[in-house]
DNA sequence: CGTTTTCTGTGCATTCTTGCACAGGACCGG
DNA sequence: CCGGTCCTGTGCAAGAATGCACAGAAAACG
């Protein structure tokens, strides 16, 4: 049952009764009508309609059909309504993924902002792999840093997350606390295990500390992260994670230089729609409330 | 939502994935599908599929166009076979029509047809105008004489119902009853009200008999003999129908001549199922088991 | 790391569908 | 009885959908 129009044409003629009108409704000339109204008939090896000088009749089996195509008609214009509206709503599934270390971060978003759209089902995915929008993956992506981005995808930024030094109560009774960074000396660091890394305040401790005070190396943040606090040495932490944990003490305040943007990353044809829209602009104003970020 | 066939391109990409196996399946070429697919979403004015090098990711309105389909598909699978087989099948309703005249003498037959094939529904029409077959309202129709068909008609011969003059015991206890046709003198006729009527025994009656003889005059069948019931003269009345009523008396055996021949006629298109097949058959062979005919 | 495969996407020639004009038949109303 | 109207049905030309060839890009594979 292949060339569905057809099946289209010969439910408008068993509807109306005539070629001719089926034509109008159609919008296509009667003798396309006459032409799919065989063509079907000829595949089918039954007739549909019963032709005479006013017009088809439908056979047992053209009946047949007309109740078929009824509901498909039916259902594919629920269908099309309901395709045409939901760009225009806010409902269905909203994937957002990010990097793990701001999960904690933005959950109270997401979860606001289910609260404020309860029509919606937030899905927030935090993986080691980069999700990627033009395989629908997800609808909106939270990256950091300035990495390459693939061409369809819209790029906004979101907030500059500050970055502090941090280190351990123990580690300071220890080593005493320096004053600046020309006090470094004798001083062991945490640093990400990589020589090329984006980060911008892993490229600044890479290039004012030497290579030996790196104590602790590792390639996962949440590892370097936990290292400061079991007290391997001074290291990077967000200041938002730090303020959470009241053993950490700031040794140098945060500077511009150490900030790391966060991006919001959108498919281009998700991103005009209203639900994108919606989370984006909820997204923002909840980062305009966030401390430690400028 | 016109083009249907834009909805079965889209739903096998959604189904499948791939644009080129959705070509494949579909016995067209790649470009076809990718017209269609961007034409159905440029006039939803939404994207259905997330475009990527490795195939088409449905979106949530493609997977909702795929579920519509996925039903569509298979209503019309149902739809198809239904119809390529009901050709084959003597099932669904069974339409015939005739003449009130004769409609005891098909009853039974109508209702051992549908003992025989419990699938089917009989539909017996009887009524004053002739049914048309080629506006679809009868599947056979039973009709006498030999009146004029439409070209689509297959007309067959079904049997020569005899007819025989009666009148009733209280009419020839008053006026004598005629030995042969030539003792008709001072007898008082039944006969249809009409100059020229088809019937061959109403033609050879006026023939015989003297106009002011035809002491009662209907356009009826059933009119006029329910005048010979009550005694008005002496009338015509088919063999099958005198034969249940005690009080008609024959008046002289029935003649070759008077006989009115039954016909069967189907629309062509409908005459070579097997549903009409069958009917047809049944008829014929109950037909040969009727008595007062030859 | 280069090769192969498997996708998508587009300009161009061709085929096929469609539209048009007209014929023919049936029905209706005067 | 006869013109007007509303149907269906068909040959022919215009237009639109399709197929083809090729480009390009990304994943898979050895």
């Amino acid at each position: 049952m292949d060339n569905w129009d057809e099946i289209r044409t010969a439910f408008q003629v068993a509807r109306l009764g005539t070629v001719s009108g089926a034509a109008d409704v159609l919008g296509v000339h009667h003798a396309t009508v006459i032409r799919h109204i065989d063509s079907l008939e000829r595949r089918l090896g039954a007739k549909l309609f019963q032709r005479h000088a006013r017009g088809y009749t439908p056979t047992e089996a053209g009946r047949d059909l007309l109740a078929v195509a009824q509901t498909t008609e039916e259902q594919f214009a629920h269908l099309s309504s309901r395709i045409k509206g939901q760009g225009e709503t806010v409902s269905g599934e909203l994937v957002v993924t990010s990097i793990a270390g701001i999960a904690d971060l933005l959950t109270p978003v997401m979860v606001s902002f289910q609260r404020n759209w309860p029509e919606v089902r937030v899905r927030f995915l935090t993986d080691m792999r980069v999700f990627r929008l033009d395989y629908g993956e997800a609808h909106v992506a939270i990256r950091a840093g300035t990495g390459p981005e693939e061409p369809d995808n819209v790029v906004q930024p979101l907030a500059r997350i500050q970055s502090g030094l941090y280190a351990t109560k123990a580690y300071l009774d220890r080593f005493g606390k320096p004053a600046s960074d020309a006090d470094f000396a004798g001083h062991r660091f945490v640093c990400v295990d990589h020589e090329n890394t984006r980060a911008p305040f892993y490229r600044w401790l890479r290039a004012t500390v030497q290579p030996d005070q790196i104590a602790y190396a590792a390639t996962e943040p949440a590892a370097l992260e936990e290292a400061v606090r079991q007290g391997a040495g001074i290291g990077f932490i967000s200041c938002f994670r730090a303020s959470l944990d009241p053993a950490l003490v700031e040794i140098l305040p945060p500077r511009a230089e150490w900030e790391s943007p966060l991006r919001i990353v959108t498919h281009v044809d998700l991103h005009r729609t209203r639900k994108v829209q919606a989370f984006l602009s909820h997204l923002k104003d909840a980062a305009k409330e966030w401390a430690f970020c400028s």
